[in-house]
DNA sequence: CTGAAAGCGCTTACAG
DNA sequence: CTGAAAGCGCTTACAG
């Protein structure tokens, strides 16, 4: 059953063992006679390929890289670490995986990352993508040379890429306005929203996910118009300490982006009750202010979940076999009570190679 | 680097590749001076033992098994389901895995399945447990014949296995809890609860948790004592329709165990408003219960997530080698709009070998 | 178009 | 206590 093997296979076929081998991994030249009994012989014994004993022979090692942008985001921070930790213990896996900054939210910075790494011989490589046909020059490249692409966190165009890993924007948009909704449904009011920009897409789908529901379910409740932070915490701050001190305060914030130290930080200011609160992602200071009563819920995508995804899927794609049964991604509710133990062990490195 | 072999280690000590892997894989026999001469030329190399070799030579399989409670409990049938695809999947990779079935809740069946399993050899098996201290002896003979084992959904006894795999339900009753009051805080109001038993740790757990949250953040609330289902479906549909057809309804309900098919049917029949209604595990009734509105939300221990950590912890502990980062377990918060596309996907097989 | 053979890094008898 | 050698299931030159 799961013991035919090439050589059984070579056999049954009544061929060489090296004539076996050129069919199964279609190495071509090969009659047509020779390839038919081997295929035949292959259905008959049920012989499966045995990838670890490929490995071996050819001294394999799967290359791995992770294009990640830049900059001190909390968020990507906790995607970093968890990719590190992920290659270190797969080291020994012949697995080994580069980090490429780049510098965010740039197509044209992307395209050149993704150009440059036609140097190298990657097997995999997983992006934080962008929407731009831009790159599907670079990413058309990369496929043309056998490499396998995937999707992180923020898709890059459909047809160039072999998969997706991430939430759905507009889901988590739509939890955040289900669990406002709980939260004020006997209080109604305005809700303050904020964006890091309307062109951001995931901002966008977030925010159109939000007002759905809350338009539909909780029709006491009005939604504000979103103010653009740019997702600098500076931004965030002076505008939430505004809306705190209007006249008629508003009921809830909610900040689709980033920057939510800013807002924290104007919240722990007031002294009066403040405004029922939902954010994206659990990072130190969200976790915290979650701790502290500051804030009221997280929704985060699990960047933990994403990267182990990542690496499974990357290697089944790289070893052409089925794709593994994964966990199922969903935006996750966070309250001060469900909180993991750690959420992010900081690392010395900051490269593994 | 990740280049030096045994050969080269026995090279550089000076003896044979036989007394190498002698001394590295401590099979005894060997002159102390050249264990000290082997481990030094390790530590200098750097050597790291190639499992995929190793296990190639020896024609080495995985052999796993998972004790399952049996009975149609929704819950442990998605955990099967999960089991059955991820066995199928490792079939290439050299795993078999077999699923026991254990009559669900007796100490003694759980310890005679235990038991049994010392005929067969196996690698590695993960219990959905029970806590007695009936179970340390034939977990100590399994122990015994190098068999590593884990705890899976519910708790062996702690020094009697590798590993746990499973939530804190104290942390899920607390979370049920929070929410719960988010949903209430502006009303008050008194809970009904429902549990399977209060001999059941993990139900009284997560009814501690519960109260514990609420008497603390929540004091406009009352909890009232819990209704005794035995988990079952009919016990729960009648005193849910007692509950609703009281002259003063209460305002939420937390079922504690199982049985939420009666709950709901309970729930459907009412043409009053209901009471915000929080239940345990996401299974097809559960799910579409909460699109269909009847209650508010659920509570998962995510299962998927559960067998993919049960999979990896397994064959590291088998090989040996660190454990490998896996995704924070906490009780994940479902609400209408979060739901994973497939709960559940049924499959044909009940075993795999 | 086809085949024989060495080698990947290990384990396991077998012989001293 | 130590070592030489075959074999695990593959891939890769190399020779026809």
């Amino acid at each position: 059953m799961s013991g035919a093997t090439l050589s059984d296979v070579a056999h049954a076929a009544g061929v060489s063992y090296a004539t076996a081998d050129r069919v199964v991994n279609k190495r071509g030249n090969v009659a047509q006679k020779s390839i038919d009994k081997v295929h035949d012989a292959v259905a008959r014994l049920g012989y499966v390929r045995n990838i670890a004993a490929a490995n071996l022979s050819r001294k394999h090692v799967y290359r791995l890289a992770f294009l990640i942008p830049t900059g001190s985001n909390a968020f990507f921070l906790r995607v970093r670490e968890q990719i590190l930790q992920t290659a270190r213990h797969v080291r020994v896996d012949s697995v080994t995986v580069d980090i490429v900054d780049v510098p965010a939210f740039s197509v044209d910075a992307l395209h050149s990352c993704i150009g440059q790494l036609t140097g190298y011989d990657f097997d995999g490589v997983a992006i934080v993508g962008l929407q731009s046909g831009a790159l599907e020059q670079p990413l058309a490249d990369l496929r043309a040379r056998g490499v396998k692409v995937i999707g992180l966190v923020s898709d890059l165009p459909k047809e160039f890429r072999s998969a997706y890993i991430g939430i759905d924007n507009s889901v988590a948009g739509r939890t955040a306005a289900r669990m406002t909704g709980l939260g004020n449904r006997d209080r109604g009011g305005e809700i303050q929203t904020f964006v890091g920009s309307l062109d951001a897409r995931d901002h966008a789908e977030r925010l159109q996910g939000f007002r759905d529901v809350i338009a539909a379910d909780y029709p006491q409740m009005t939604v504000l118009d979103p103010i653009l932070t740019k997702d600098d915490p500076t931004v965030l701050r002076d505008a939430a300490r505004h809306a705190l001190r209007a006249e008629r305060p508003v009921s809830a914030f909610y900040n689709v982006g980033a920057g939510n130290v800013g807002l924290i930080e104007a919240i722990r200011e007031t002294t009066s009750s403040r405004p029922f609160c939902v954010v994206h992602e659990l990072v130190a200071h969200s976790k915290q202010a979650l701790i502290d009563n500051h804030i009221d819920l997280v929704i985060d995508q699990r960047p933990d979940v994403e990267v182990n995804r990542a690496f499974a899927l990357l290697r089944a794609l790289i070893d052409e076999r089925e794709l593994p049964p994964m966990p199922d991604l969903v935006p996750t509710i966070y309250v001060r009570d469900n909180l993991p133990a750690e959420t992010f062990k900081p690392a010395m490195e900051t490269q593994t190679t």
